[in-house]
DNA sequence: GATGAGCGGATTTTT
DNA sequence: TCCGCTCATC
């Protein structure tokens, strides 16, 4: 019996028709929650079992560590005893091209020891350049000029090509400084992501033996999330695939929220133009939410333009409906969520099974304070990344530096760090001289008998200068890597540094360390020597490094290539913090949808232009398409921001949730005749509904706000002759605490109780949040 | 070469 | 409001 027929009960006809069709392009449409990596996953399974098809010939790529992890994990487990071989490759984009990158770099200048620089080191890159070419005083903001490279490379643009298209002066720059940095990246032997990727594609564009040989290996490739593959992603699909290889893409055009970022809705909405013979299959079956929650979505989705019509269905009923609250600010709003969160977990929801989302991720900071004060544990993904603090940084600059000798950044960061009294005059010397003298920066150093710096910075020199020497042979020497950077940190005694200055932060940086040592060792114990890519390559240096050297290689990049999701795996009792974007690909019985109001979400920058409120809509999308059972969308009616006091109008999004699966539970809003703010409010809200005035008053004249807000009633109260509470009642809330009812409504299939609150003032909440006292 | 006051700016960020 | 960066000062 084939793999297939014994599984096909697990799959729906659509998913096995999408794994059945293996030859040929594939397109397939999978909507939010329809069971695309079970159909990836089986995909890869039934082409392993039944055709036989060896696992070099398989080439599977996603955009996240996460996802690709998945994937192998679930490939593994269906392939169960067999498994013990290897399995296909299975990885992300960015990892695919370092690893082709590694062994086919030589033929563009770079070893295979190269580092990966991060956003803060290409921006100082970008700043050394710009001092360098020492160009008047032009446009030379580094972060713009950053950016434009960024989308030069994404289009698949190498420097040399930019030079004669620059339209503008800034254009022509950027051009220039594009040149240089590309050349002081290549003498660091670093690159930045967007390097990966281009450089991978130039290989196989000069080198036709090379695109050969992986044409010929790679006979099925499949490409998950389509939908964010950007320009050069997709130029080297092309230049990957020949017209016999079956290419099998999946993606959901809804779910596209990193246009800003360069991807190309456009590659999936086209894919069946672009691929003649492509056949189309859409999951449209969901598997994941309520009825209530997917018609919600399906409203909310309608209303885009540019997307292939699909229709999401379920076989589960229509569930509770989403609610609705309305917070007079924002630390009601934070009270709210969290309290509500509280209550559920009391009742018997697991922690993690809680996720707030925010349009921004410097709103986590009012749902974090009440956590604290509600005392619920939670955890923020997004942020700050634990491998871009300082002190992590610090020790992985000196790893970079053992194993690339030219890397600057590297040079730099250690340099003074621990302090050695070596300023910036003196790094500029020693910079200097290297280059002249074309040794890579530490060899130069090494090679140094004399301090070139005179001063208090000559110790301090020859303590680094030793280090390094040390270093060098010890990076190929036999011996466990944990040691390697024991003996490092022993060296360069920067636990010491550290310990001579007590001090809070300075006792978390130790902690971090601990952390840090702690990952390196895991690190140790699962690394497995590298598989040689493709068949060995003549041009490339001579790979014959140590095992030392190899894990310090692979570490580097592993780091480098990190996010923050991945530590999503480590469950624990906590309820989740993340933006939107970060919610992507995950799902949770319980989400929060907070700030949902006009210029936060939609965001007040996407409203000039058509197709960016459109991703607004999909990210919006993407954020209801995450619950699987409960749904909660909060605004505040007044919310703090940068200082200021804003009067937000309701988000369009909510406006476009039917009635119908709605339910209020909290309604503050400003314009209620029962609850009166400060006499500015109204007229407060006419000057600036939006959090960004500025963006606002080109967007949106006030006046088109008061119509629109007009139109907005969710209020749909109609007075009732009996009710559970009455005036007087003295009840308690799980969020506000105790209260005193002042009138009762019917709101619903509920009653709206107006109830004065200790020390939080006049609310309006539903009967069925509170208990009487 | 290290330190603080003052100013400006402040989305989203799979890699 | 708050954070990070620049520039002036010791």
């Amino acid at each position: 019996m084939s793999f297939l027929e014994k599984h096909s009960t697990e799959l729906n006809s659509k998913q096995l028709e999408a794994v059945r069709t293996v030859d040929g392009p594939v397109l397939v449409l999978a909507g939010a929650g329809s069971g695309k990596t079970r159909v990836l996953t089986y995909r890869i399974a039934h082409l392993l079992f039944d055709y036989r098809v060896p696992m070099h010939s398989i080439l599977a790529m996603t955009f996240s560590n996460k996802a690709a992890r998945e994937m192998h994990d679930r490939v593994k487990v269906l392939l169960g005893d067999q498994s013990t071989a290897r399995l296909p490759w299975i990885s992300t984009f960015h990892s695919v091209c370092a690893r082709i990158l590694r062994a086919h770099g030589g033929r563009m200048g770079y070893g295979s020891d190269f580092v990966i620089y991060d956003e803060s080191e290409q921006l100082s890159m970008i700043k050394t350049c710009i001092e360098k070419l020492e160009m008047g005083e032009r446009d030379l903001d580094p972060q713009s000029i950053h950016s434009k490279i960024g989308n030069w490379k994404n289009d698949g643009k190498t420097a040399d090509e930019v030079a004669d298209l620059a339209v503008s002066s800034f254009d022509e720059t950027c051009a220039i400084v594009y040149k240089t940095y590309t050349s002081q990246m290549l003498a660091a032997q670093a690159v930045d992501f967007d390097d990966l990727l281009l450089y991978a594609y130039k290989l196989f564009k000069d080198n036709p033996d090379l695109k050969l040989m992986y044409q010929e290996q790679w006979k099925y490739i499949l490409i998950d999330e389509f939908q964010d593959t950007n320009e050069i992603q997709y130029k080297l699909l092309k230049e990957m695939i020949n017209p016999d290889t079956n290419i099998c893409v999946v993606g959901d055009d809804d779910q596209s929220i990193y246009g800003w970022r360069g991807a190309k809705i456009e590659n999936i909405l086209q894919f069946d133009q672009q691929f003649k013979k492509a056949k189309v299959i859409k999951l449209e079956q969901n598997y994941r939410s309520t009825g209530n929650i997917l018609k919600a979505a399906a409203s909310v989705i309608s209303k885009n333009q540019m997307r292939h019509e699909k229709t999401l269905w379920t076989e589960s009923g229509e569930g509770q409906k989403i609610r609705m609250a309305t917070l007079g600010d924002d630390r009601d709003e934070a009270a709210f969520v969290v309290g509500e969160a509280k209550r559920l977990i009391k009742a018997g929801t697991r922690a993690d099974q809680v996720a707030i989302f925010y349009r921004v991720n410097s709103l986590s900071r009012g749902f974090e304070e009440e956590c604290l004060k509600q005392r619920l544990p939670y955890r923020i993904i997004g942020g700050f990344r634990f491998y871009e603090r300082k002190e992590i940084k610090d020790i992985l600059a000196y790893l970079k530096i053992l194993l690339n000798p030219a890397d600057v950044m590297a040079f730099r960061r250690t340099i003074n760090t621990p302090l050695r009294g070596i300023g910036k005059t003196s790094i500029e010397k020693i910079e200097g001289f290297a280059a002249s003298s074309g040794l890579p920066i530490s060899q130069w150093i090494i090679a140094q008998q004399v301090a070139p710096i005179t001063g208090k910075g000559r110790e301090g020199f020859k303590n680094y200068r030793s280090f390094l020497e040390w270093g060098q042979q010890a990076v190929d020497s036999t011996g466990s890597f944990v040691d390697l950077i024991v003996e490092m940190l022993r060296r360069i005694k920067y636990i010491e540094s550290l310990e001579a200055e007590p001090s809070e932060e300075n006792t978390d940086r130790l902690e971090n360390i601990r952390e840090f040592m702690s990952a390196v060792q895991e690190f140790e114990e699962n690394w497995n020597p590298p598989e040689v890519t493709g068949a060995a390559d003549a041009a490339a240096p001579s790979s014959s490094s140590s095992e030392t050297r190899q894990k310090l290689r692979d570490f580097l990049e592993r780091v480098s290539l990190i996010s923050d999701v991945d530590q999503l795996d480590d469950v624990s009792d906590q309820v989740t913090f993340m933006s939107f974007h970060a919610a992507k690909g995950l799902e949770f019985h319980v989400c929060f949808m907070t700030a949902m109001e006009e210029g936060l979400f939609p965001s007040a920058r996407s409203l000039d232009d058509y197709s960016r409120t459109e991703e607004e809509r999909r990210l919006c999308y993407v954020g209801v398409t995450r619950a699987r059972e409960k749904l909660y969308l909060t605004r505040a009616s007044r919310r703090r921001t940068f200082g200021s006091i804003n009067f937000n109008i309701p988000s369009r999004f909510l406006k476009d949730i039917p009635p119908e699966v709605l339910e209020t539970v909290v309604d503050e809003s400003f314009d209620d005749d029962s609850y009166s703010y400060e006499s500015a409010s109204r007229f407060n809200r006419q000057k600036s509904s939006f959090g960004y005035s500025k963006a606002k008053a080109r967007s949106a004249p006030a006046q088109q706000t008061q119509e629109w807000m007009s139109d907005f009633d969710f209020d749909q109260r109609v007075e009732e002759e009996r009710f559970t509470y009455q005036k007087g009642d003295r009840i308690a809330h799980p969020s506000f605490g105790d209260g005193i009812v002042q009138r009762a409504e019917r709101m619903g299939e509920d009653e709206c109780l107006t109830i004065v609150f200790a020390g939080r003032g006049v609310k309006k909440v539903l009967a069925k949040f509170v208990t009487k006292r």
